[in-house]
DNA sequence: TAAGTTTTGTGATAAATGTTACTTATACAG
DNA sequence: CTGTATAAGTAACATTTATCACAAAACTTA
């Protein structure tokens, strides 16, 4: 089943040596909503592709304090902590479920061996890096020259892509962990949206109009 | 003597084929203070390699307000724009030489056969790819978790890295345009580094005590 | 040497965001 | 069905940052 979906999401990614490769020696893991796939400073054993479902990559400052910077996605590149690519041994980001995911996740030992070796899958980590490298930027942007309610909004146009569905299910306080402020500014500007016709609010759920 | 640059901070890094190579196609270019080496939406035909100086890389919002991302040394690993490395076409970044600088350009065509054909080259670039990310990563932090104060100080503390010296030449306003904010935020902060005896002043010139 | 230009510092005000407290509404558990 | 817990909205106030205006000091140019 697991394999079947490597193949599904990935035999155009990679050659089928690989993916046979992959199906053999990859472990097929499954996580539910909010459950934590990569804590901050945990050794990388594995790598990670994502199957199914999607996940938050997000940063933590000295307080314990989150950001959100990126959304991953299933069948798109997805190199989640790209740290292990390099067999870095310990995470320098936070993988969180953002729904029921399953991911296949591959011995770091043999990253090395495939990129010097595999055509298909040095591709594909230049891509993951480059797709990352992108997202960072973006994440940058939102935070250097935007303001709050503006990545509000982006926030939730991006979750109604990411769930295929204009209802979001989210309380404000989770909202506001994931850009890094206040429940109560998120509340407010929330509020805001609903007044200007943007969105209708009910508890524990929002709608994009 | 750009070529016996090349060899001297290069040559723990590239095999001597790679360096032969990059020897014959690669065109040496120099740059002064100020000078802009790559802009945004240049479309870009080199890969350049720092061999000498520093230059710093630039993000721009909308209305052309910029703001510093991180410093390139020579030497280090100094793939500049990252897109370049898949043949992108146009630069998401601007970047701009912090002192007199000179580089090796080399034609982007030859990146792709090299990523393939030599081991050296590939871990060259994975190892720009992973230092550049975690710069990214350091920007995301300064941005989101720390007030303009810390950002401020720790840019301080950058430059004087940078430049091997306590002492940095540099007008107020071209701080707050690295740091995307107003001179006037700039010249108050850095009065009151002054007060708590962590600077001292001077027009033009701020030495780090 | 004087005039002009540039840089810096300060004051006043506004806007955005953060924090604390509290009330109200809604969902959940017994 | 009721009590409890949780989520959301609002008020008041504080902090940080941004903007505008202007004066003073220092540097450059003629």
């Amino acid at each position: 089943m697991g394999k079947k979906l490597l193949y599904q999401k990935f035999n155009h990614i990679f050659d089928e040596v690989l993916i046979d490769e992959i199906g053999k020696i990859g472990t097929i893991s499954t996580f539910s909503k909010d459950d934590i796939i990569i804590d901050i400073n945990q050794p990388l054993q594995y790598i990670p592709l994502l199957l199914s479902g999607n996940i938050k990559i997000l940063r933590e400052d000295n307080d314990g304090n989150e950001l959100l910077i990126y959304f991953l996605e299933a069948g798109e590149t997805c190199t989640m902590s790209l740290t292990c690519c390099m067999g870095t041994s310990r995470s320098k980001i936070r993988a969180v479920a953002e729904k029921d995911s399953s991911l296949i996740m591959i011995p770091v030992q043999n990253m090395q061996t495939w990129f010097h070796n595999n055509e298909s899958w040095r591709n594909f980590i230049l891509e993951s890096y480059q797709t990352r490298f992108d997202e960072m930027l973006e994440a940058i942007d939102n935070l250097a020259f935007m303001k709050m309610d503006e990545r509000l909004y982006k926030y939730l146009i991006n979750k109604v892509k990411l769930h295929t569905s204009n209802i979001i299910i989210v309380k404000h306080q989770d909202i506001a962990e994931d850009l890094h402020t206040s429940r109560v500014v998120i509340s407010r500007l929330l509020k805001q949206f609903e007044n200007e016709n943007k969105i209708k609010l009910s508890r524990n759920k929002i709608e994009i109009l």
